[in-house]
Formats: C-alpha cells, sequence, structure tokens
DNA sequence: TTGTAGGCGTTATCAG
DNA sequence: CTGATAACGCCTACAA
C-alpha cells in the first residue's frame, strides 16, 4: 500500500548515482546515452514517480496553480474552470480547482490553503470588496482576476464587455417595441453585478424606456433568487413586459416564475439572460442570451497567470459579447 | 513578491527553538503556556504560514486528497464534487479537483499528476473498463470509486441503485400505459452505462412491454449525443411514445430533439431523466426524472476515502434513487 | 560526463 | 518542557 520508490532506488538499480539520476529526469542534456537508457529501465521497471513535494521544495516551483471559483455548480464557472484547466495543462501545470461557494468565508480558507501549498499563482473570481486578506495575496504570488475585479488592484484581469452586452440585450429588446424591462441583476457586492447594473440604468435612459425603479431588482446570481425576483417584478401593478437576468442561474428561476404564472415566454413576456449555458438553445422556447465565451475567459486568465509567473506584465483583457437571438425574444408579441 | 518566512523566522523573533515552535503550530501539548503565546505573536506579526510541501514531506501525510470526475461541466458532477469538497473541508483535507472530462488520456494524465503530489486518497468516477494504470493505482493508495465502478476492483465505493432508478422511471411509463419505451443510454465501457442498459431490458421484459431492439440506443452521457439518439428512435417506422435518458445531459439533447419536431413533452411524447438537477423543475414542462443525491454521495465518498485512509475498510454504499414525477410524463397523454 | 554533499522547511527523536 | 540534530526526497553547485 505504499510505493516509496524514491530516486535513490532507482539510482541504485540503473548503477549511477542520484545526481545522474536527477539529471536524466529533468532532462538535463550533460548526460551519456547510456544512463540514460539504464535510468529510464530502471525509473519503468519500479514505477518510480518523482516527489513532486521534495522537487517544488528544492527548486521553488511547484508547477502548480489555484483556481478558485465563486460556484461550480453554476455552468458558467464550470466552463471557466475547464478552459482554464486545459490550457494550464498544455503548460504542464497542474490546477488546483476549488469553489469558494459564494462565500467569502470559503474563499478565504481556500486562499490560505493554495498558499498554504505555495502554488505558484492562483486566478480567482472574486466574492466581495476589498478585502484585507485579499490585498496581502496581491504582494505575495502571482494573481489574476477572473470575470470578476475588486476594485484598487492593480491585478490583470478577464473580464466580459458587460456594459456591451447589457446594451445589446436592451437595445434588442427596445428594438422589439419594450418600454418596461424588469432588470435581475445580481448583488453590488460583486463587481459585474454593478458593472451590468449601471450598463442597465444607463441603456434604459438612453433608449428612452421607463425608468421606473421598480423595474429593477437584485438577487444573489443563483436561482432561487432570481425566482424571487421575478415574482416580484410580475406581481407589481405594472408589470414589465420583458425580463433580463443577469446571469443564467437567475434567468433559470425567472423562467420557473414565469411558468408558475402560466406566462408563455416570448408572447406574454420575453426573457433574455446574461451568459450563455449550452442547454439554453434546447429549451422550450430557446433562450435569447448575452454569450460570452466561458471556456476561452477561463484559458485566456491562465495566460495570463502563466505570463504573471515567468515575470512577464500581460495587459488585462476585456471579452467581447454576443447577442444570441432566440425564440424567448424573437416571436411574434402578443397584444398588452 | 515572496514571504519566505520560514519556521526559524518564527522561532527567532520568539525567542525559542524551531522545534518549541513547530511543537506550538501542531498542537503539541508538550509546550509552555508562555511559549505557545511568544509564537503565537510573532507568528501573526510575521504573517507566517507553514509550508504545506516540507510538512508533508516530513510527515508523509499531505491532508490533501484528489478527485477526479468525468465531467465538470454536468452538473452531477458538480454537484458529487462540491459534496466531496465540503466533506474534506470538514475534516481539514484539501481537495484536488481535476476533470479527466469523458477521457481516458486525461484521466490517467492526472492521475499522474495526483500521484506525483502525493495526495493521501483518490476519489474517481472512472472511465474505461480495466486499466493497468488503475490497477496499479488501486495498490498504490487509498482509492474510493464514486457513481461508477470497475469490475474486478476491490475497491470502497458509492453507486446509486441504478437499478432500481431505472425501475422506478419503467414502471410509471408502463402504468402511463407506454408499451413502446425509447432508451437513450450510456457506453457499456462505463458501469453505469452498464447497469442501467441491464436494468432496462429486464424491466421492459417484466413489464411485458415492446422489446424491439430497435428502441434501445445509447450515447456517451453528453448533451449533443442525446440529441442523435433521440432523433434516430423517433425517426423509426413506429417511434416510441415515451423517451427514458441515462443522464440529464442526453435528456437535454433529447429536449431539443424533440422541439425542433415539434413534439410536445408530456402529451405527444413523454420524457424522464435519470439524474436531478436543480433546474430540471423550471423547464416547460419540468422533466420527470429518477433523482439520486449527488450531494450525499459525493459527501460519502469522502467519508469512505478518509476511512480507507485511516486504515479502516469501509464497506461500498449504494444510494436510493427516487422518482419524482413531473409534468413531462405527469400530464394527459394524447392519443396516438 | 559523473559523483558527492549541502540544503529547501518541516517534524521527530533524543537528550537534557 | 525545551533544544539540537537527523531525516524526508530532490536538485544543484562543485570537484573530479
Amino acid at each position: 500500500m505504499d510505493s516509496t520508490v524514491t530516486i535513490k532506488d532507482v539510482a541504485a538499480l540503473a548503477g549511477v548515482s542520484v545526481g545522474t539520476t536527477s539529471r536524466v529526469l529533468s532532462g538535463n542534456p550533460s548526460t551519456s546515452p547510456a544512463a540514460r537508457e539504464r535510468v529510464h529501465a530502471a525509473v519503468a521497471e519500479l514505477g518510480y514517480r518523482p516527489d513532486a513535494r521534495a522537487r517544488s521544495l528544492r527548486s521553488a516551483r511547484s508547477q502548480t496553480v489555484g483556481l478558485l471559483i465563486s460556484d461550480v455548480r453554476n455552468p458558467f464557472f464550470a466552463d471557466v474552470a475547464h478552459g482554464a484547466e486545459q490550457a494550464a495543462l498544455r503548460s504542464s501545470y497542474v490546477t488546483l480547482l476549488a469553489n469558494a461557494n459564494e462565500d467569502p468565508k470559503q474563499q478565504d480558507t481556500y486562499l490560505e490553503s493554495f498558499l498554504t501549498q505555495r502554488v505558484d499563482g492562483i486566478i480567482i473570481a472574486p466574492q466581495g470588496e476589498e478585502s484585507a486578506h485579499l490585498r496581502a495575496l496581491a504582494t505575495t504570488v502571482p494573481l489574476v482576476f477572473v470575470d470578476r475585479t475588486v476594485d484598487g488592484f492593480e491585478v490583470p484581469s478577464v473580464t466580459s464587455d458587460n456594459a456591451l452586452g447589457i446594451d445589446q440585450a436592451v437595445a434588442h429588446l427596445a428594438d422589439r417595441g419594450h418600454t418596461r424591462i424588469g432588470y435581475i441583476g445580481g448583488p453590488r457586492s460583486i463587481s459585474t453585478g454593478r458593472a451590468r447594473h449601471d450598463a442597465f440604468v444607463r441603456a434604459v435612459a438612453r433608449h428612452r424606456l421607463d425608468t421606473d425603479p421598480g423595474l429593477i431588482t437584485s438577487g444573489d446570481f443563483r436561482s432561487a433568487s432570481g425566482a424571487v425576483a421575478a415574482e416580484r417584478l410580475l406581481s407589481g401593478a405594472q408589470p414589465p413586459t420583458a425580463l433580463l437576468a443577469a446571469d443564467s442561474p437567475m434567468a433559470v428561476g425567472a423562467l420557473g416564475a414565469l411558468r408558475r404564472r402560466g406566462l408563455r415566454i416570448g408572447s406574454d413576456v420575453d426573457l433574455v439572460a446574461f451568459d450563455d449555458i449550452e442547454w439554453f438553445s434546447e429549451l422550450d422556447p430557446p433562450l435569447t442570451v448575452v454569450s460570452h465565451d466561458a471556456q476561452a475567459m477561463g484559458s485566456t486568465a491562465m495566460r495570463l497567470l502563466l505570463d504573471v509567473i515567468e515575470g512577464r506584465t500581460p495587459e488585462s483583457v476585456v471579452l467581447p459579447t454576443r447577442l444570441v437571438v432566440r425564440e424567448s425574444s424573437g416571436g411574434a408579441r402578443r397584444q398588452a
């Protein structure tokens, strides 16, 4: 039940010194073909696996990066994680994926753990505002923000063009003749929550739509809160004719609320979601979305992080969004 | 940009030896209150964080477990991961989450990496059949299977009662008067694929339903394959009146195929999915599912793994399934 | 090209 | 209760 075959065993079996063995294994050119062959044979025979801990202890590089996302169960972040992980793998880094679960305390727990594991760098979709913890982190280890940012941090980030996305959605709904759009936003403590909210307010004004503050609600980026918010919007005296949800889980919640009220999506009420999720196109009706490429976001973040780790100072990246019109806001509207 | 404050610095500042410092830090009772206080003060002042690598190198325990799931983007596995992770945290273990992406090669890459990181144990939802790699693994490090198993391995596992679940679904559909049920199964190379398939065949026979082999298709547990399979089933000469999908992504694929054919779910064709996903109840119509508790599966697997790590020999666990009837198979059926 | 030896940060042993 | 000191497994000068 234990392997404990060390480099010494390999050296002994190969009949060379540990130094030579180490050199062969790390691809040091100063090795004879004969030595290489014998070492590799010994490695294979013993099933030797170098100890990453010892190696990184000695060489001060762990070839490990931490990825802290806010909610694994949100498909958007699952895609981000997937993209980041694949990119890391290509550069032979191992990704430690941790799930903050939209909880600042768990976020801190895992950051602590990353530090303790001496990861070479961290990608994080930060939870809250300015935290002393995060502040300290930024000066300790290479750091990159993904999807979200925190004000006042000089940290490279990969984000979506939130303003553009919201704009595309509002313009589209305005085109369809809506004047009362209900907005289901995220928390103001999260940068994407703020950016999307502010963009919505501006877009509504620009398109001269109804600025009734009762049309603006907010949730916590999770599905239950989307249902609650939609319910609130729809139960008003003068309900909106279209709903815009600031992320996909809340859109799903809204979906349920609409169905429970017997409202037909795409005719009674239009629905648009920020975030595209694979199965949104399989729904009935398929959902109109502001799409951004989650996997690209993840892989880009990883690229930036590796840049930082290697001493470069990469620029932040803002990824474009794209409006994908589907039937949830594409069919014939029913008369009010 | 580097912390590099070691236990020596702490010891120096506290005015005690590293030995004492180490004892204080690891909660060894043989320490004086005075020493404890000074050490803790020094730790706080220096912002010292023990080096997990060095610690585990010396103590032969990394307090780290590897969790290898087959597809992060499948919400079922995201839930499993979440459950496992939370359980680990409670026992102060760190979880390395890796994503095999339904690809045996990536599975091996990550297993290799786990071994190299000297994790204390591994939870895996295995991909393929008997692999030499896995075989070697089982004798090297504590191992637990989750969701899936591999034949011929004496490894504790946590699985669902697949036969029960399929039975519940088929019985329900038979009750509703269906005689031709189309089955969208998973690959035979995966244990759940086999178990659910075999259970389906048995259940169909037991309920004296149509055993037409053309009613049985299979995909790869991902959504695109579900759409293809549904399409094939529905385009036959005598299409089924109900569809049973062996996992949720494939059910989503089937959903899209049905919509594209203009078939109404729950009246034209009934649809039942194995796996419950939070938002399945928000769909229109809400989906009937064979539900099993993914989070419980994850946390149970972690419990078993920690048992193995601590030298116990836990029994495998089979979790029950539960049929949740919703409108996708709960409304009035349309006459054929 | 190869071997030897010191040290990365910790914990464990063994005297005091 | 505390302080030295020897490992843990590996890499990397330095010498040969």
